[in-house]
DNA sequence: ACCGTTTTTCATCACGCGATGAAATATACA
DNA sequence: TGTATATTTCATCGCGTGATGAAAAACGGT
């Protein structure tokens, strides 16, 4: 490969390691990635990998860990009319997860945490925590119960986690091939029907 | 472990093998699963593996193979009055995955959909012929293009998907702990919704 | 009682994995 | 210039994997 020793011009070898990573595990997951293969495809020695991160679950924790944070974009739903809530929702989350980015962080955290197990709670205890939490807490309806609601909430979370799943995983093509309108003109009102009652 | 040679009763350890392998690629998927954690469970040497299947993906094939064909449900389903249509599909996808062999089935199919692309192939093929496609057929409502039709039987198969997979992989409690009624009261009418317009 | 067949383990092979410590080279700063 | 430091590859180790061929033991039919 290279010659030994360090590099001459001033390249970031360690970002070019991080976005190796990046794809190697968007398509395969966890487990089905190897540091050798991230290694090969930043153009690197697998050692070299192992110089900037403790170790595999160090690198995967860098790679997920840097969010473009849903937090912002939630908010700004929150405060917007409330009967447009469910399509504002809707239309918010497939534009997040359509963008080219956004597809790969779905794909790689679908995938980790299919074959992961740590990585289904960490992602169920954001979403509980972040995401929905913050719903429930900001559209509550006090008429039905909390468990009532949080069921609900949750199903919503359903429904677009499926059609991402849908979407992106499955490619079915009725879905995937749909047009981000047309699907706000479905899902939209089904969010707003959990979520505002 | 065993003496060498051939067992003295007349156990079936082919099928001891399946049914390892079904317990092995429910926790884990496919790649994670290897051969020798099979035969481990199972009792048995490596290489007997070996002896009764051509190799992984051919014990792979066996044991997702054998089906519990849903078709039956399904017709049976499509036959009762059309007002109840949601309702009956919730209650009927929910009974059928919070069985325990349902249960592991719907987890060893997912995981090895995540993380082997042929097997997303395979079951989005599945979906939209033996499923979906037969929904659409037999609920067709000619005022609307078939295109916006299969949308929407799309979205609701997403519905369903995400439900389970909130329920079974993710656990999120709210929607892991609910009963089957109350999620069936939840849900029933959006499927209905998205298929009985 | 014999012999062919089936079932089972044993002993390997070659390979890819994650990890580690040492060596080589470029940069930074005095 | 000289020397400390950061960056990079090299050479391994030990392990688990999927696969294969041969040997041993029980069964089945005659």
């Amino acid at each position: 490969m290279s010659p030994r020793g360090r590099r001459p011009g001033g390249e970031d070898t360690r970002g070019a390691i991080v976005e190796a990573a990046r794809a190697e595990f968007s398509r395969g997951g966890y487990d089905a990635t190897s540091l050798r293969a991230v290694a090969r495809r930043a153009g690197v020695d697998p050692a070299l990998v192992h110089h900037y991160f403790a170790g595999k679950p160090a690198l995967f924790a860098e790679v997920v860990g840097a969010p473009a944070d849903p937090s912002a974009l939630l908010g700004a739903i929150l405060e917007g009319p409330r009967e447009e809530l469910g399509r504002s929702l809707a239309r918010a989350f497939l534009q997040l997860w359509d963008s080219p980015e956004g597809r790969t962080r779905f794909e790689m955290v679908f995938r980790s945490t299919a074959s992961h197990e740590e990585s289904a709670s960490l992602l169920r205890e954001f979403l509980a925590k972040e995401v929905f939490g913050r719903i429930v807490a900001a559209v509550g309806d006090p008429s039905a119960p909390q468990e009532r609601q949080r069921l609900r909430a949750g199903l919503a979370a359903s429904q677009m986690v499926g059609l991402a799943v849908m979407r992106f995983i499955l490619r079915l093509s009725w879905v995937a091939e749909a047009s981000v309108d047309d699907i706000v003109d479905e899902v939209g009102p089904v969010l707003q029907g959990y979520l505002v009652r």
